[in-house]
DNA sequence: ATATAAAACAAACACTTGTTTGAAACATTT
DNA sequence: AAATGTTTCAAACAAGTGTTTGTTTTATAT
């Protein structure tokens, strides 16, 4: 009765050995010996191999992608269009990710692969589902930094999303470098950790700004 | 009499096609009939493809951290023993970087790549090439931030990796957001930004922190 | 010029890749 | 029970992979 149908399956183990070996490096008779099915399912269940990979990809982004724009609008609702501040619109970038990831850790590396990859194949699909969700945090961030030029706002957004896809998929490395004990997950301190970091960072000084009100 | 050899115009190749295609998507034979030799050339030379990765890696790795150590010797010579400014951290860090990028912007894309990689093949290669220089800089910061735990400023370091290396591999994707014209390549411009950026998060007060000595 | 070493070559090797095919097993409906 | 549609399977396909082999060409040294 409540088992698990075949197509699903297949999306989790796409999924994991996706993460742990990468995209191209995982192929389809990896994916469906350690399901345990015949190789042909995949093409039968997803037509081809890019069928499956963009089946792993929206199964977890889309989702992830509506929470981000729930909690952006919630806290702008709750200030009736006063702005909101830098920590809010950074939770509601960066918590979603983080709540995904102690759900799914393997999707995050996933997506950090992706958006690193010079083969740029995946991202005629990618890039479309990330465009908007993107856009609308960066109307919000304009408004409640109205002196950053547009073209500072957007390198530091880019600098606050490479921080977060590198912590997704480097985070254990750190482990090597500390002289303490090291938790091998990412928990909710981590978070805080990156907010703050990047609220900072948001929040500095631009070098050409003159007139600044504080 | 000023040729240049095969050796060395696989590794220009190469490298140029490991950025565009990725390091497994290319294969011996499009880099051996790109140079226009045959195609066991590369055996020959570098024993094998991973020979030929290395190779390609340590052509630019090894200068670059030699750049950066000799920076961050020169900055904290001249403070004999006082702490140096966390400008002048940053700045031994990631300029060299930057100005390997307007050298030679493919390498980057590969390093980048490299690090994110899910599939550690490369790692036991790549990452003591980083280890050295990577505590060299942490006994640095430490001295500059003496308050900072130590967990929290490995977070932060991490941050400040992920800003960088992101930067490198994915500026150009800036364009398609911003309203106004947008450079094609990185300048000195951007490092100095991502710089600003890194220090005010480096800066950042810590929430559990007490007793803080401004 | 001749012997010796280095470099480049064509051809094949064994292997893996994604995909297709046609038949078998299963489930569902009539 | 018979017919239909869905799912699974074994087997093969064509194409591409890194590597090895033995030979030929080129350069260097005696």
């Amino acid at each position: 009765m409540n088992e698990i149908s075949t197509k699903e399956r297949i999306l989790d183990v796409a999924e994991r050995l996706f993460a742990e070996k990468g995209i191209k490096e995982t192929s389809l008779r990896d994916i469906t010996s350690a399901v345990g099915v015949n190789c042909a399912a995949v093409n039968y269940h997803f037509g081809s191999k890019e069928g499956l990979i963009h089946a792993v990809i929206t199964r977890r982004l889309k989702p992830l992608n509506q929470e981000r724009l729930r909690l952006l609008e919630s806290y702008e609702a709750g200030a009736d269009n006063g702005p909101i501040s830098l920590e809010q619109i950074l939770h509601a970038w960066i918590a979603p990710t983080i709540e995904l990831y102690l759900r799914n850790p393997r999707f995050m590396y996933i997506a950090g692969r992706i958006i690193s990859d010079p083969n740029k194949e995946l991202y005629p699909f990618f890039v479309p589902q990330f465009e908007q969700i993107f856009l609308r945090f960066k109307d919000s961030l304009m408004r409640a930094l109205p002196n950053l030029p547009e073209r500072e706002l957007l390198l530091r957004m880019l600098f606050i999303l490479g921080a977060m896809i590198h912590t997704w998929t480097n985070y254990s490395d750190l482990e090597r470098f500390s002289s303490g004990p090291w938790p091998q997950t990412i928990g909710e301190e981590v978070t805080e950790s990156l907010i703050n970091f990047c609220a900072a960072g948001l929040q500095a000084p631009f070098p050409m700004q003159i007139g600044e009100t504080p």
